[in-house]
DNA sequence: CGGCCCCTGACG
DNA sequence: CGTCAGGGGCCG
């Protein structure tokens, strides 16, 4: 389930808990979601190495080793990372622990299973875990107009679609790509060569707008998080139109409009949003 | 592009 | 029982 601003949730909680352990052991017992290298590989090469910090790109999250070793990872639908004193139950599906030396585990859980783990070895180009082929973050100061346009505006794709192009922009999924459409007032459909100057102008500002207005509201606590096991999230009360499908658009009251668009389930108000 | 695949669980 | 789920890869 995670988008861009859970992501960064995740990693604004768990890296000031993380940064300057030691990684003892590592275990797996669900050997496939490590995608590279082998398992017995990822275990052996991190047990003993000390962590430096975290960071994120798109929806991947990274765990950076002193040494420049990087584990990535990827939540895909339903993944999830907690840290957790040893005793704390773990949750039904964990496929991967990470032991660390204060009694601490880091646990990977996945209940379809479709998260990923990759290991990158300092000076190692990363050519397996696709994080390289990602665009540009939603904040980074290339994020406008002339860029989206030019990116996206030869496409006859509809710009739901183009939105949620992880080589176009990263981090942008199913649930903010309406919101930010819907700020931005454009219909989910429209042909991305259709749009105006003007729209690309709405889109370069409601999308960093958008997104950061959501990890806000996620902001939560590292006891809470680990309470809720990382499904607390806190800004779906804030979501003006997923997942409100038939009820008054917030803006002029007309019910909002479920379509299936590129094969997702899209959510917008067919008056507002031109 | 659409369609199917990877999986489990919640809901109607 | 079928359908759907905030992701993404692959295939024709």
């Amino acid at each position: 389930m995670p988008e861009l601003p859970e992501v960064e949730t995740i990693k604004r909680v768990l890296e000031p808990q993380l940064r300057g352990c030691m990684i003892q052991s590592v275990k797996v017992p669900r050997p496939e979601v490590i995608a590279h290298p082998d398992a017995a590989d990822f275990c052996a090469a991190l047990a003993g190495q000390k962590i430096r910090g975290m960071d994120r790109r798109g929806k991947f999250l990274q765990i950076i080793m002193e040494s420049g070793d990087t584990v990535i990872l990827h939540l895909r639908m339903t993944g999830c990372l907690l840290a957790a004193p040893k005793d704390h139950p773990a949750e039904k599906h964990t496929h991967v622990v990470f032991c660390l030396d204060n009694d601490v585990e880091v646990r990977f859980s996945d209940t379809r299973r479709f998260g990923r783990l990759w290991l990158q070895h300092a000076g190692e180009a990363d050519t397996f875990s696709g994080r390289e082929l990602l665009g540009p973050e939603p904040f980074d100061e290339g994020m406008t107009a002339e860029y989206l346009q030019s990116a996206l505006g030869k496409s006859r794709r509809t710009i739901k679609a183009c939105l949620l192009d992880q080589k176009k922009i990263a981090g942008i999924g199913n649930i903010y790509s309406d919101e930010i459409l819907f700020s931005a007032k454009i219909r989910p459909d429209r042909e991305a060569c259709s749009l105006k100057k003007k729209e690309w102008e709405r889109l370069a500002e409601t999308i960093p707008a958008s997104l950061s207005f959501f990890i806000e509201k996620n902001r939560i606590t590292p006891a809470a998080y680990l309470k809720s096991k990382g499904q607390d999230y806190r800004n779906t009360p804030f979501l003006k139109v997923y997942g409100h499908e038939g009820e008054p658009c917030p803006t002029c009251g007309t019910p909002l409009r479920k379509n299936v668009i590129g094969g997702r389930s899209s959510v917008f108000c067919p008056k507002c949003q031109k």
